[in-house]
RNA sequence: GGGCGCUUAGCUCAGUUGGUUAGAGCAGCUGGCUUACAACCAGCAGGCCGGGGGUUCGAGUCCCUCAGCGCCCA
């Protein structure tokens, strides 16, 4: 304190306003860098925040505003505590949103067989029968789309005043990312905690490509049972089955109940015949055969879905692959190994009906053979039943047995629920999502993509001389070469022209899963390998939505856990969604997003923050315009406040708070000094909004009832040593609420503090009651408030009578318990002064506090 | 089917280990051009705290149960 007003790097205007202060303040931040990250700082003196990388999709969504203004808010507080924050932006530009959005936007289609033309340029609007480009001019054509986007994702950032250091700035499809990405996947290959295999892969017809259990939801759709007889192998009898997808009755591998149902007791180990196509198949019992769903006896095919995975990995059974990558059925070999059949011609020739047909049109063939040969029972019964998709997909996914690599995720459970416990959630309920998620796993994380826009795996394969692949010897490069792509570069030892010959080599076709790579984030943005790593890693806080916890939270405990062996940061805050006006949720399908531009323009990026802080956190919030433009008042009211309080210093030394002498000052500092409580505490929990509530619940009060109290003798008097005690009151409580207010409103209050300070309020001290001398000490806080509710009634009194609260009250009587009295007596200089009161009198009664006034005659009431 | 959250004034929401008479803002109504602010100020009115049961001297808060909404997992 002690500052002359002189110091100001601002003038007071004349007619403060909101407007235009987002011009001023960014480039004046920008040019002073007052966000840049300090690359000497040590851990303990970092404040580290894992920034979630938005996916650049084009279209800002007022959700960006909300969730990243909530993480902003604990990026200022921690700044001005002290720590020097390591706050970066990323995008996350690979992966499959990216493709689906160039192909739409240029009107191309990736196809990897053509060579790149070095010449390609989209036309200017996207043509109606896509064009194909080679992989190279896809992915040329993905990177400059997404150079676009974040520009526009970088505008409003800014404008929201994020305090990143944009000298931090990655993408997850960078030199950098790829190069942290494929290092990744490499320590874990040289540490067995990854493998290729041939296994049942969850397949989308339509991207083609496999997805992973993370991606999945399931979706109600009709279906419809079918009764299916299939004969007893010795001839004996026969069982009924129902099942959703007769279609699949050629891969048929075995018949599944539950091993207590009775019904099926005497079948288990006996075999039975397929109908159609005369396979023998046992009879097994198993746990996860719903006796309730259908006749409580299924039949096993390798794959209609997931749980035939499980059944056939833990009964051992054979693969008979059905369906292919394209969703059509795949030639079978009845009679040939792996495809025992009673009668192979007939099989094969009724197959042959099937064969190439997709899913839909094979069952219709399929059903129509089994009612001809009247193995079909009964009615066909439709049923709502959930069916797995892709979460981005439109088919339902198919199974598919195909190479991938996968993470080995599922042995290290245990462990993994145990880092998830180990986590500061914020709001705590969080980590069951965590939790249950974990406990569900049922697969490894498969992290191939058969996709072209992603970080390829840094793997060739030797191939013998028969040009046979083999994946059990892959290639891989040295570190230091990373990143490679290995459809183009040639591994050590081989020449380019080996590639795809005989004893030469080939590259991997896929790229890894997204998730493989912003796993990675905060190796991609503390520069894993430098110094800065060490500097920032493990880092303090992980924000990020609740829907993203199976995906990018558990992928990236996944990798830190293998990788370093500890979390990858202590806190994870996990903010709400922003719900339409109506509290629906968003989507593009419902069209009801809301885009943020407007609003800021409306009102204003302090208006906006405010709205977004508002929200608890890990609370869906709706979008609401009224709670915008309370912000917008609260900025406008800092600013004359603000100019209210600096006229009534003069000009001169602020006298410090050593000065506060009158008991009503004190009381308020006393209070002051438990909201400093309370806001610190909270911002130290994550809780920005607990802080913001309590901040501005007392700011209103400090305009309304103290600025009032003391305006008078702020003003000047006789009694110097009063008139000093307000003023080094009011001056302590505007500095410290303009700085408690800062992370959530940044543009004003930097314009307010700057009237009387020359740096930026972003760089200033968190309030701290080392400040308050002992102007806090035995401080009476009833005071205050007894003061307040007795000036409340004064008013009630006025404007009962229906007159301006500027009229003057001859006599004022305050009547109630002794005790109290005394503490209004201590205000009834401010109280005479704020209620225009000509004499003030205090009578001891029984009962509640009563304030009985008599208006000044002369005062005529106001007109009616 | 299992789990998590929510249900408080017309609307949006606070309510911190159980403790006077349940709070705020908005909207509504009444009054006031008050030397920081009319984009403002003052005041008023408005609540079976989802229903039921329990624990307790005392429950919006803890326990049980039911209902509705939302989400996560299977």
């Amino acid at each position: 304190m002690e500052k002359p007003l002189a110091s100001a790097s601002r003038p007071v205007p004349e007619k403060p306003t909101v407007d235009g202060l987002e011009e001023v303040w960014r480039a004046r931040w920008d040019a002073d860098q007052i966000y840049s990250f300090d690359h000497t700082a040590t851990r303990d003196s970092v404040f580290s925040i894992d920034t979630p990388p938005p996916t650049v999709s084009g279209s800002l969504h007022i959700g960006h505003v909300f969730s990243y203004t909530q993480t902003d808010t604990i990026a200022r507080y921690q700044r001005m505590r002290g720590r020097k924050v390591f706050y970066p932006m990323g995008w996350d530009d690979n992966g499959l949103p990216t493709e689906r959005r160039v192909e739409n936007f240029f009107g191309v289609r990736c196809d990897p067989s053509l060579p790149y033309d070095p010449d390609f340029s989209p036309p200017a609007e996207p043509p109606k029968q896509k064009i194909s480009v080679s992989r190279r001019n896809f992915v040329e054509l993905c990177v400059q789309l997404t150079e676009q986007d974040e520009v526009v994702f970088k505008e409003l950032w800014q404008r929201l005043a994020l305090s990143v250091d944009w000298s931090l700035e990655y993408s997850t499809i960078s030199d950098h990312a790829r190069a942290v990405s494929q290092r990744g996947f490499l320590e874990m290959l040289h540490r067995g905690e990854v493998y290729s295999t041939v296994a049942p892969t969850l397949w989308d017809i339509d991207f083609r490509t496999a997805v992973s259990q993370a991606e999945l939801e399931d979706r109600e759709r009709p279906g419809a049972y079918h009764r299916v007889r299939f004969e007893y192998a010795d001839g004996s009898g026969s069982v009924d089955i129902e099942t959703t997808r007769p279609e699949l009755l050629p891969s048929c591998v075995a018949l599944v109940a539950h091993p207590d149902d009775e019904r099926y007791a005497s079948l288990f180990g006996r075999t039975v015949i397929t109908p159609l196509f005369g396979v023998e198949v046992p009879v097994v019992a198993h746990e996860l055969a719903d006796p309730e769903k259908g006749s409580g006896i299924a039949m096993i095919c390798t794959f209609g879905d997931t749980t035939d995975v499980v059944w056939w990995r833990e009964l051992k059974l054979p693969t008979r692959a059905l369906i292919g990558r394209d969703g059509r059925l795949l030639p079978a070999g009845f009679g040939e190994p792996g495809w025992p059949c009673r009668d192979a011609s007939r099989a094969q020739e009724l197959y042959g009906q099937v064969e190439g047909k997709t899913v839909t049109q094979a069952r219709d063939i399929i059903v129509q053979l089994l009612n001809e040969t009247g193995a079909l029972i009964g009615d066909v019964r439709p049923i709502t039943h959930p069916v797995k998709f892709y979460e981005k997909g439109e088919r339902p996914l198919e199974i598919v047995t195909s190479r991938q690599w996968f993470v080995s995720t599922l042995m290290h459970r245990d462990a993994l629920l145990e880092r998830g416990e180990q986590i500061t959630w914020h709001p705590d309920f969080m980590r069951h999502r965590y939790r249950s998620w974990v406990e569900g796993l049922n697969t490894d994380w498969n992290i191939s993509r058969q996709r072209y826009f992603g970080v390829p795996f840094p793997v060739w394969y030797p191939l013998d001389e028969q040009g046979e692949i083999n994946f059990d010897a892959p290639i891989v490069p040295p570190i230091d070469r990373l990143p490679i792509d290995p459809s183009s570069d040639t591994p050590e030892g081989y020449e380019p022209d080996q590639r795809n010959q005989p004893g030469g080599f080939t590259g991997d076709p896929d790229v890894m899963d997204t998730w493989a790579t912003s796993s990675l984030t905060p190796e991609i943005a503390g520069r894993w390998g430098t110094d800065l790593f060490d500097r920032v890693y493990p880092m303090d806080m992980r924000p990020q939505a609740h829907e993203i916890i199976r995906t990018w939270l558990f992928s990236t405990v996944v990798r830190s856990h293998l990788q370093h062996h500890q979390l990858p940061w202590s806190n994870a805050a996990i903010s709400g969604w922003v719900l339409d006006p109506d509290r629906k949720k968003m989507s593009k399908s419902a069209g009801n997003v809301i885009t943020p531009m407007h609003l800021l323009e409306q009102h204003s990026p302090d208006a906006l923050r405010y709205w977004a802080a508002s929200g608890r956190p890990g609370t869906d919030t709706a979008v609401d315009d009224a709670q915008m433009k309370i912000g917008r008042r609260l900025a406008i009211k800092m600013l004359n406040a603000s100019k209210f309080v600096l006229g009534r210093l003069d000009g001169a030394e602020i006298p410090g708070p050593e000065v506060i002498s009158t008991d009503l000052d004190r009381s308020l500092v006393g209070r002051l000094a438990t909201l400093v409580d309370e806001a610190t505490r909270a911002f130290d929990n994550f809780d920005y909004a607990r802080a913001l509530e309590k901040t501005e619940a007392f700011f209103w009060s400090f305009c309304d009832d103290y600025v009032e109290l003391v305006k008078v003798r702020a003003y000047g008097g006789e009694n110097e040593a009063a008139t000093a005690s307000a003023r080094a009151t009011l001056a302590l409580t505007l500095s410290v609420l303009q700085r408690l207010f800062a992370p959530f409103l940044p543009y004003v209050t930097d314009e307010v503090w700057n009237w009387w300070h020359g740096e930026s309020i972003h760089i200033a001290s968190w309030p701290h009651l080392s400040e308050f001398g002992d102007a806090a000490g035995g401080a009476d806080e009833a005071l205050y408030g007894a003061v307040s509710e007795v000036l409340a009634q004064v008013r009630r009194a006025k404007t009962n009578a229906k007159v301006s609260q500027r009229a003057e009250i001859e006599t004022c009587d305050v009547r109630g318990d002794e005790t109290l009295l005394a503490v209004i007596a201590r205000g009834a200089n401010d109280l005479k002064d704020a209620g225009s009161i000509d004499t003030l009198t205090l009578t001891p009664a029984a009962g509640e506090v009563e304030v009985l006034v008599t208006l000044r005659e002369s005062e005529p009431p106001a007109a009616p």
